[in-house]
DNA sequence: TATGAATGAGACTTCATTCAT
DNA sequence: AATGAATGAAGTCTCATTCAT
C-alpha cells in the first residue's frame, strides 16, 4: 500500500519511517500524530512522506500492517505452534516473549493499542485480515487442546474464543503495564514476577475461579 | 466540572446537552467530535456549550462521569449488591441489564467504550475514582463468593480481578455487538440468546476451560 | 453620557461601578477590560452595566471622564491656583498630592495612563475638553510665572507648555513607579525622597541643564 | 525569535512581511490588528504567517525589535556619537533626522508609539535590552556635556536622564505630529519649522525656564 | 429595574497537503 | 527523488450585546 518510492527505499531507511510513524501514533493517537514530527524524528523532509504514502492515514494503515507483522514473525519465530495446546502455548514462549517486550517496548505497545481498539475503528477495519489470522491461530490453539483432551468441548468454540481472548488480553496489558516500571535491564527477579501471573493465568484458564 | 451556568439549567435541557455530547463523541472520538455539532443537535447556540464547559476536554469529562453515573445508578437500582456472589451475579440481573441495552444503546454503546480504552488516557485518568468504585464492587463480588465458598482463595484476589475483568468485559462487548443487530424491539428469542451466552460465561468463570 | 438609569443610582452604588469599570480598563486595556469582569466587581449584574451605559466604549469614556473629574477636583481643591508661579506650584502641594497618591493609587495610576496615551486615541479624543482644561490650567501657570518675571518671555509660550509639560509628566510618571513600592503606610522617609526629586525638578525647570 | 522559516526567506519578502505588521500595529494597535490584513498586505497567505512567527504575539514582539532597530541603525548611521555634548547632538542631525521622518513616517510613528508606552507593557517589557541602549546612549551624551562643562554636575545623572527624556520626548512627538501636516514632499520652509522648534528646544534644556 | 442565560460573529491557530526548486 | 515554503479550510474559543423573566 505504500508507493512505489518508498518500497525501493533502502531497508534501514524504510524501517526508520516506520518506527518514527509507529512512535508518533502510539504516543497521540491518529489524529493528533503530526507528518511533520514523524518526517523529523525520521531524518527525512516532511514532502517525503507524501513521495512514500498517500497521505497520512495511509501510513497510519501501513505503520499498523508493519508493525504487526514484524511482531508476529517474531512470535512465531519464537514459539512456532506446533502441537502445543493453550495452556503450554504461555508457558512454553514466556521468557522469550518477555524478552520481545524489553526489545521492542515501542512496538509491543503499538500493538496492543491496536488490539484494544485505541485507534477505533482505523486500525480494526483496514487489518481485518491480520486479525483473522491471529484468531484462527488462538482457534487452532484451543483446537489443539480439545483434540489432546485439556479443554472442554461442551461450549461452542466461538465462546471459548472470547473467553480466551478476554482473559489473555487483561493480562497481557497487565504485563505491560509491569514492564513500563521495569526499565532498561530486565532482571531475572522482574522475570520471575510475570512468569508467575502467566502461571496464575494459566490455572485460571484451565481451572476457572471455582473450587 | 461543568460551571455554576450550566448546574442551574432546567434537567431536561441538561440531559438534552449531554446526551448531544455524547452521541457526538461516541460516534467521532474526541478529536474528530465537532462543538459545533454538538450544540446543533442539543438546540442551543454553540457559544451556549462554552458558557456550560470550559472547553472541549471538559464537556468530553463530564460526558464520561455523566454516562458512567446514569449507567452505575441503572445497574446499581437493579441488581442491588446485597450479598451476591460472582456467578449469581450475572444471572440475577441479565434481564433487566439486557433491557438497559435496548433502553440506552447509546450510553452503554459509550460506556463501553470508555471501559476498553478507546478515548485513550482522556476518560480513564479523569475517572479514576469511578473506575476505583467499579473495582471495589467487583472486589466484593469476589470476596462474597469466598465467604460462600464458591471461589477459590489460593490466588492473589488482585489476579482473580484481573480474570474476573478480562472475562466480562470482553463478553459484554460481545452482547452489545449484538445488540447492536437487534434494533428497536428486543425479542424473547434475541433475550434467549443472550441469556445463553451469560451462562456459558459463568460456567467458564467457573470452571475454566479445562475438563 | 450615562444613561438616565444610572444617574438614578444611589451615589456608592455609582462610585462601585466606576470604581470597578477603571480598576478592569487600567490592569487590562480597553480592549482585553471584560464587561462580566466589571459587574462582577460591581457587584451588579452583566446586564445591569448595559441599563447604565449604551455600550463598552460609553462606560469607558465615562471612565476616563469621571476618574480625570475626580482627579481634577481634588487636585484643585488642594492648591487652589491664585496667583502661584509654575515652581511654586510643585513645591506647594507635594505633600497633598503624595498623599492622594497614596489614598488614591487607582485613579492616579489611571490619569497617568490616560496621560501618557496607553489607551490611544479612545481616551484622548474624547475628552479633549478636559485636556484643554488642563492646558489652560498649566498656560495660566506659565502666564502668572511671567508676571512675576521669573519665566523667560523671549519663547512662544506653546513651546514652554511643551517643555513644561514633558518634564512633569516624566516625573510625574517617575514618582508613581516609586510610589508602587511604598505599598501600604507612606513613611515619612518615603515623602522625603518624593520631595528631593520635585525640588530637583523644580531646580531643573527653572535653570535647565546648562551651566 | 521569528523561526527558523523566516529567517531562510529572501531579505525583500522579510520586510515585506514586517512593513505590513508595523503598519497594522500601528495603525489598529496590537488586539486590534488582523493577521489576516498582515498576511493579505504582505502579499502571503494567513498561514505563512504562522510558519514565521509563534504567534500574534511574538509577531508584534518582533515587529518592535525590527522597528527600533531599523530606526537606532539610521540613527546612528547618520549622527555617530564621537564627542558630541547633548545639546550639539540635536542641531548636528536635524536635517538628517528630517528627512528619515519623511522617508519613514511608518517606523517613525510606531517607534514613537513603543516610546510612549502605547502598546503597554507588552513592547516594552520584551524589548527592556533596546531601551537600556538607548539610556545608555543618552547618558553618554549627557556625560559627555559634562565633561565638556556644558552640563550641570549637582544632580544624580539619572535625574538629568529623566529630565533629557522627558523634554526630548515630548519635542519629538510635537514634531512628529507636524510631520503628518506636511505630506509627501517636505519643503525647505517645513524643514525651517522644525529646526526652529528644535533651536528652542535646545535653549530650554540649556538654560531651562527660569530667568 | 435587575438578572444572567443565550447568541453568533469573528479571530486565532493548526496542519495535511501541494508544488516549485 | 528530496526538500521545505506556501496554502487555506476548518475548528476552537471569546465576549459584547440582547432579551425573556
Amino acid at each position: 500500500m505504500p508507493k512505489r518510492t518508498f518500497n525501493r527505499l533502502a531497508d534501514a531507511k524504510k524501517e526508520r519511517v516506520m518506527r518514527a510513524a509507529i512512535e508518533e501514533f502510539q504516543a497521540r493517537g491518529f489524529e493528533n500524530a503530526k507528518i511533520e514530527m514523524i518526517a523529523q524524528n525520521a531524518g527525512v523532509a516532511k514532502g517525503s512522506i507524501y513521495q512514500y504514502f498517500e497521505d497520512k492515514k495511509e501510513l497510519f494503515l501501513y505503520s499498523v500492517t508493519w508493525g504487526l507483522e514484524y511482531f508476529m514473525q517474531e512470535i512465531d519465530r519464537q514459539t512456532p505452534l506446533r502441537e502445543m495446546d493453550v495452556y503450554d502455548y504461555f508457558l512454553a514462549g514466556s521468557r522469550e516473549r518477555f524478552e520481545l517486550l524489553k526489545r521492542e517496548p515501542l512496538l509491543v505497545a503499538f500493538s496492543m493499542d491496536i488490539f484494544t481498539g485505541k485507534f477505533g475503528s482505523l486500525a480494526r477495519e483496514a487489518n481485518r485480515g491480520l486479525y483473522k489470522i491471529g484468531e484462527e491461530y488462538e482457534l487452532r490453539l484451543i483446537e489443539n487442546g480439545q483434540r489432546k483432551g485439556t479443554v472442554r468441548e461442551d461450549l461452542d468454540n466461538r465462546t471459548l474464543l472470547l473467553f480466551f481472548q478476554g482473559v489473555t488480553e487483561k493480562f497481557n496489558l497487565e504485563i505491560m503495564e509491569k514492564a513500563k516500571g521495569f526499565d532498561y535491564d530486565p532482571t531475572e527477579e522482574q522475570y520471575r514476577e510475570i512468569e508467575n501471573l502467566l502461571k496464575d493465568l494459566v490455572s485460571l484458564l484451565k481451572q476457572g475461579m471455582g473450587r
